[in-house]
DNA sequence: GCCAACGTTGGC
DNA sequence: GCCAACGTTGGC
């Protein structure tokens, strides 16, 4: 099984909504790379750090996993959507998307502040400078310290 | 295929 | 709101 990090702005859609919601799709993501771990590295099961950004305690938030796997994501054929993309085709589509199911709310965020003061993360991408991919798969040992850390 | 210009991300 | 870092676009 992988392990993922996913980056949402809580102003848009947070881990309170998908609590609510239960089940989400992952739309909107509109860079190959991320595109790329949604489309070809995400199996049914994987775990997921939900991450919070651009917020005022940027951190993860909680956890969700992946209930379905990759499936074009319908947000590009939509005109009035944002994530519209007019070179995208129904036969050709060129984003795809999983969907998430909620599996735990963290009574804290576990701060990307705090992610930094942690000598044993400073592999992760998220913590190092420039990075901006909204998706980040994570290793089980960095997994297994950032969930404890929420204990 | 290069690269300048432009757009976006996201912490601060 | 600023700005560094990075990705994408499009002219050549």
């Amino acid at each position: 099984m992988n392990h993922w990090l996913m980056k949402s702005e809580p102003d848009v859609f947070s881990i309170d909504d998908l609590k609510k919601k239960k089940k989400s799709g992952w739309d909107g993501v509109r860079n190959y790379q991320a595109r790329n771990y949604m489309r070809d590295d995400m199996k049914l099961g994987d775990l997921v750090l939900f991450y919070h950004s651009s917020c005022e305690v940027p951190g993860v938030a909680g956890l969700a996993k992946v209930c379905k796997t990759s499936h074009s994501d319908p947000s590009q054929f939509d005109s009035k959507s944002e994530y519209y993309d007019p070179k995208a085709t129904k036969d050709e589509p060129r984003w795809f998307m999983v969907e998430v199911e909620f599996v735990e709310k963290f009574d804290e965020v576990v701060s990307l502040s705090t992610l930094k003061a942690t000598k044993s993360l400073d592999k992760m991408p998220l913590v190092q400078k420039g990075s901006r991919l909204s998706i980040n798969p994570v290793n089980e040992k960095e997994f297994k310290i950032i969930t404890e850390m929420a204990q």
